[in-house]
DNA sequence: GGTTCCATACTACCATACAAGTATGGGAGT
DNA sequence: ACTCCCATACTTGTATGGTAGTATGGAACC
């Protein structure tokens, strides 16, 4: 657990490429910043071509622009690939909820009560960065739990923009409380298979996180498209 | 210069990644292909640096494998997969289709229309590659109608070994009249905004694609997992 | 002052050489 | 005949030099 930290995992191109990703997520590259393969080269202490090589992959993800001859910048948040995220996760994730109050494996139910655990402990330390891991954890043992697991990791892919806006929203308006209480409804439900119940806070539970964009672009102008 | 680049989409590393892609999932390349990058850099006439950079596209998208210093081969198509993207495509093809009813373009209404004459015509002459094709045009104008043209890419990323399993099919099935009725009358129900009504017929034809998946595995054991 | 042009310093792109891990086939030893 | 070992020919991973396209700043000119 602490050596990925270190040397996350395999080639030095899947470290840049795990590193870089992380970094621009977590908006520790706000949007915008320009990147050149030389630059990020030395700063990795590798050659160009991992660097490349890891350039390619998070362009194919939307998390950088290639300009040839140019440069390479991380994207700027595009708020209609939000909305499309936003759209895109609430469909899969009211169907998986759904799935999750028909059959469940109980060991599965177990590791999202755990996880509520762990969020309320995160909420006391005010632990902001692991309670937004836990939010994100919490979703795909949803997932796992249906069988669905390749679905989620095909939505990670196009939450660039939408997991940028909502660490944006949480900077501005900490309301982990109520996510919290949202999450710990939707484990209950499941619990009971209330189907249609667990859907509807899922619903709100997405919905919540989109609401004031507007105010997210006036007031970081520069992040967005 | 080079006439042979019939798409010559910007940079060789861009042409060979399309060029392979579309193989691919043409099943021209069938799975378990083993490739090497020396082997597609002579045949396609660059060094290995751009094949690389498409091979590492390709693994992103899962279809290739790569197992450092052992070799790539084209993935196998896996059962479990082919599940989860029909079922990610049900869920958001249902919702799409119902937005659709909702609002919808003229002129992405007319595109429609003019889509399901070119099937006709495809089906009489018995085109099957067109056919294919305009059938995923199809759908992409749909999405593309109600703005989320992002999520169909998404979409396509995950749809590898959905895509090929339907082209299995059709090989030993062809029902592509079927086929042409369902989108006839989506696009009917579309025009006529009756939203259950699309969204019923576009639940069939989803499924229509998985039936008899055991079949499939039992003529073409190498092609799956 | 304002415009044009060009040298220069970038950039990503590509080719190539080398490094390191892996499968394989043949020969030596038993 | 069988096992073990190792040379060898693969594979992908990495480093690096060269190429072509682009932005930029300053000089020359109007």
């Amino acid at each position: 657990m602490d050596d990925r930290m270190l040397q996350p995992s395999g080639s030095a191109g899947s470290m840049v490429y795990q590193r870089l990703k992380q970094q621009i997520v977590s908006l520790e590259l706000p949007p915008g910043t320009s990147l050149s393969e030389k630059e990020t080269s030395l700063a990795f202490e590798v050659s160009r071509t991992p660097v490349r090589e890891s350039f390619v992959r998070l362009a194919q993800e939307g998390l950088v622009l290639v300009l040839p001859q140019r440069g390479t910048r991380v994207s700027l948040i595009d708020s209609e690939q939000v909305e499309e995220a936003r759209f895109m996760r609430e469909q899969l994730e009211k169907a998986v909820v759904r799935l999750a109050c028909g059959a469940f494996p109980e060991e599965r139910l177990a590791a999202l009560e755990h996880n509520l655990e762990q969020q309320r402990e995160a909420i006391q330390r005010q632990d902001s960065k692991n309670m937004f891991e836990l939010d994100e954890e919490f979703h795909r043992i949803l997932f796992d739990g249906c069988r669905k697991s390749g679905t989620w990791n095909v939505i990670q892919q196009m939450n660039a923009h939408f997991n940028r806006t909502r660490i944006l929203w949480l900077w501005t308006d900490p309301h982990w409380e109520l996510l919290y209480e949202q999450h710990r409804q939707m484990f209950l439900a499941i619990k009971q298979q209330q189907a249609d119940q667990a859907e509807r806070i899922m619903m709100e539970h997405m919905r919540l996180s989109i609401a004031n964009l507007p105010v997210l672009k006036e007031r970081y102008p520069e992040y967005f498209k």
